[in-house]
DNA sequence: TACAATTAATTTGCGTACAAATTAATTTGA
DNA sequence: TCAAATTAATTTGTACGCAAATTAATTGTA
């Protein structure tokens, strides 16, 4: 310990290479997101609806992490470029029936060497991968506990 | 592997956890640095100033990792505050002077308790955060190297 | 059964984040 | 030496990201 503001010194912070690791990672998505025509969120979206067809802004957002206030543009986006439908449900009008539509599923094919692409980008080995993937984890389940600070 | 699209999968991607991990910390700071009255992004730029009392936009950008055009504004928003000075270089006058002020110099006090809070919300041991700060690293050292694709 | 409370989605406001274009100052080289 | 190239910062445009306010539909209950 050299200083009381030992704590403070941007070399022994662990959060901010975390952030700068999540923005340099969507900045290499970026240029292979571009020839499917979305960015990294819409990407996660996506990947989601190739998975379950239908959902709506609540569960997406839940699964997600992702406020409704943005998925509602995003979602209007995705729209415009014809990869998912928006309708109000018919059973409870608050609720907005969001479905992939075929082009959406299609994406998923044009899609295919991506994660290869960005796995040889990262360049992390299988034991590596799997250990950052537990930590993270980690952190994702205590930060969503009951807040104290 | 089950399936082509396995890489594809939401729980087999490692980016999405990073990039929600990030987040969450973030959203787990703001409370803590609205005390400062400070963003995140700016709370890292300050901790750059706490560290190196004078520097430039260019300087700034390549420490953190942040676009000019992010910069700027937020540099400008940190000398409304009262935090930093802006005036343009006598010697180049493209460069700009940025200075951190006495108020700014305080605030690192102010800031003391925070590192404590946030380590005790990501709750992770000695040993995890070290490794997890490594591959973290890592892949910040290899998502620079020389853009192949 | 009306009306208050709740819920889902949207809108608003503010702050990043970055690529591309622009502006202004300095440096380079024919 | 002076026009072209380079450089630093700013501006512009698009897209998140989230808190807070708003809108509209549904539910709960007195």
């Amino acid at each position: 310990m050299n200083s009381k503001y030992d704590a403070l010194f941007l070399k022994n912070q662990l959060c901010f290479p975390i952030y700068l690791c999540s923005k340099e990672i969507i900045r290499k998505y970026t240029p292979l997101l571009d020839e499917l025509n979305l960015t990294y969120t819409q990407y996660i979206v996506m990947m989601y609806f190739w998975e379950k067809e239908k959902s709506n802004v609540k569960e997406l957002g839940r699964a997600l992490l992702l406020d409704s206030s943005t998925l509602t543009p995003l979602l209007k986006k995705l729209e415009s470029k014809g990869y998912i439908t928006r309708v109000r449900s018919t059973v409870d009008e608050r609720n907005l029936d969001i479905t992939i539509t075929k082009e959406g599923m299609e994406l998923r094919n044009k899609a295919l060497s991506i994660p290869a692409k960005m796995g040889k980008c990262i360049d992390l080995t299988e034991d590596e991968a799997k250990i950052l993937y537990n930590l993270v984890n980690k952190i994702l389940i205590n930060t969503q506990k009951e807040e104290i600070n």
